[in-house]
DNA sequence: AATAATTCTGGAAATATTCCCAGAATTGAT
DNA sequence: ATCAATTCTGGGAATATTTCCAGAATTATT
């Protein structure tokens, strides 16, 4: 049992409490004798700070909540992973919290972060329309960051984007260039920002070509496995298919991949496919898959860094950084003949 | 700012500073008209508790930290969601700290979470055998489970265990049964318990068969896709080389399939492949590779669960489970003519 | 050498809770 | 109605630190 406390260390230096708090804090004004002494005796006794008393006097945690829909998502994790490395380099430590896509978790979880006092939130909400989400948000006196979010009433949060709907026009773009016509989208809820974009990059891509758009082409829907399988079959089983489908999400990846193996069609021949977010499966599926790619790691640091400004400056100021997507063609995509 | 704290409530209740804190942490000797009269004014203000006064006083802060070697592999991430969703149930929260592989990072990490004072640790270190881990280990005097390691100076400590011996042996068995003769081993460092257990169930399954075991096919590298490629094509390039691989963790098997594929092989044809771990891109590979799998987010939810019963009982009893794995055979294992 | 200016140090309040203890209020028994 | 037993409540100490302020010690100035 650690109960050793400043006031052991202040007594076996010989000198006050207060005195030992400055030398800890380096403060400017400590003597090279007191320093000395002070942290000899935190040495020799093995002294450790407690932080929670720190943090109720000081009234700052060095904390952070970092709130996602879905650790187990490999791009969240690499989000994660950056964020975790740069908060930590600025002294700050990460209390994870995890939504499951739901809302109302959403404002638990920020409520529980709130309580634990931390200094400074980073959030990919489940759902960045919410009337309710904007109600906790407008509340909250921390600084915040989201990635992969915007909050229409609130355009002044800090925020890390990528630029989807660009990335996707590309993508469509290119299918278009290798005479594609009837082209899929499949991606998540339109509840979240980078389904809103994709979708407007998507026809953005059709209305600069010669291409009619076809809006039933474009589907919104859950985030499994499951939607992602039951709109491929359905739309395979159509009487005209699309000859492509850009996949929006991971997770509805593998949904697609397995309705097309299920019906013994060969990516790449009988039906091409864009994912989004490079993951290990895109690179070393047969044949690989094309992906409308972006830098995850480097979402989660700059998020943290931004984060990490404003809790250090007096008066912070909103950043938004919009990050590129690059489209890496592989052989998923077939060139069609005339 | 919400400066709102239990003396407001109390003031604008008419009650006692004492007695609000009676109710909020729901003792016994409170009379329904009190708790009303409290209950109410906390709504009416929108009263927050502050955790960190409530934590020092109380010296426990309901928080648990976790400590895992790397976020950004999905099987760490999986453990995460599990341990999370039920240290969440019980109402503490985690702290993430991630060692990147590094032992003195696992050292590092550990004394952080020990100044923010968690009442519990999960811990995945980098290495479970150095002498310095153990002498950190042997200091703390909050309970811990390990997960997947084993610390042997300390055969005491709680711990969630795979039965990876066990299923290594079985599948190579299945190999041995498939006519294969000559079967590789590559996987983690053997300061990993995983890694070690690996290696006796190797042994074990030649030990029980025909085949004579070869010592200089079972092979521990570090856990990156470039060591797994470097080990398989110098395997590959042999005069005489294996006609399967067995690849413990899943950024190894990434280097395996990129050697394979690089040199024109195909899997399931010109070498068989087993790996550990199921991840998307073992069941979507074509062909779909076998697997030695274990429920990751079962693995974390028991961790979770264990500790909170050691942090909760006034004298608790340490814990060792083991975890059964099992093995999915797919068509990346052909079967060998005499 | 005396005074002024500067640098350092100790004491104590403050942070928001929990929890012990004494005593007030209520209930029950006679 | 009185006393005992029980149930509640208020006051205040304690938790480990930071930070303000006053004054002590040191250095500089005349």
């Amino acid at each position: 049992m650690s109960k050793l406390t400043m006031k052991e260390v202040a007594t076996h230096a010989g000198v006050a409490l207060s005195s030992v708090s400055r030398v800890l804090n380096s403060h400017d004004d400590v003597s090279e004798k007191m320093r000395d002494k002070v942290l000899n005796s935190c040495k020799e006794l093995g002294y450790e700070p407690n932080l929670l008393a720190s943090s109720l006097r000081s009234g700052t945690t060095r904390t952070v909540g970092f709130l996602i829909s879905d650790i187990s998502n490999p791009l969240y994790g690499d989000i994660a992973w950056g964020a975790e490395r740069t908060l930590d380099l600025s002294g700050y430590a990460m209390i994870l919290a995890n939504s499951e896509s739901d809302p109302h978790r959403d404002i638990e979880m920020i409520r529980l972060l709130k309580q634990r006092r931390v200094d400074g939130l980073i959030l990919t909400v489940a759902d960045d329309q919410s009337e309710e989400i904007y109600h906790e948000l407008s509340k909250i006196q921390i600084p915040i960051v989201l990635i992969d979010r915007e909050v229409s009433q609130m355009p002044e949060l800090s925020a890390i984007l990528s630029d989807h709907s660009n990335g996707m026009k590309i993508a469509v773009e290119h299918l278009i260039k290798m005479n594609h016509k009837k082209i899929a989208l499949i991606t998540g809820p339109d509840s979240l920002r980078v389904n809103r974009e994709r979708s407007i990059g998507f026809k953005a891509a059709f209305d600069a070509s010669e291409v009619d758009y076809d809006d039933s082409l474009s589907h919104h829907v859950r985030y499994t496995p499951e939607e992602g399988m039951y709109v491929t079959n359905s739309l395979l089983e159509s009487p005209e298919p699309p000859s492509a489908i850009i996949c929006g999400g991971n997770l509805l990846l593998l949904g697609v991949l397995r309705a097309i193996k299920q019906k013994n069609l060969k990516v790449g021949e009988d039906i091409s496919i864009i994912s989004c977010d490079e993951v290990p499966l895109t690179e070393l599926h047969s044949p690989p898959i094309s992906v409308i790619a972006r830098d995850t790691a480097k979402m989660g640091e700059s998020a943290a860094s931004i984060l990490v400004n404003q809790m250090n400056s007096p008066n912070p100021i909103s950043r938004i950084i919009e990050l590129p997507t690059t489209l890496h063609i592989r052989n998923s995509i077939k060139h069609l003949g005339k």
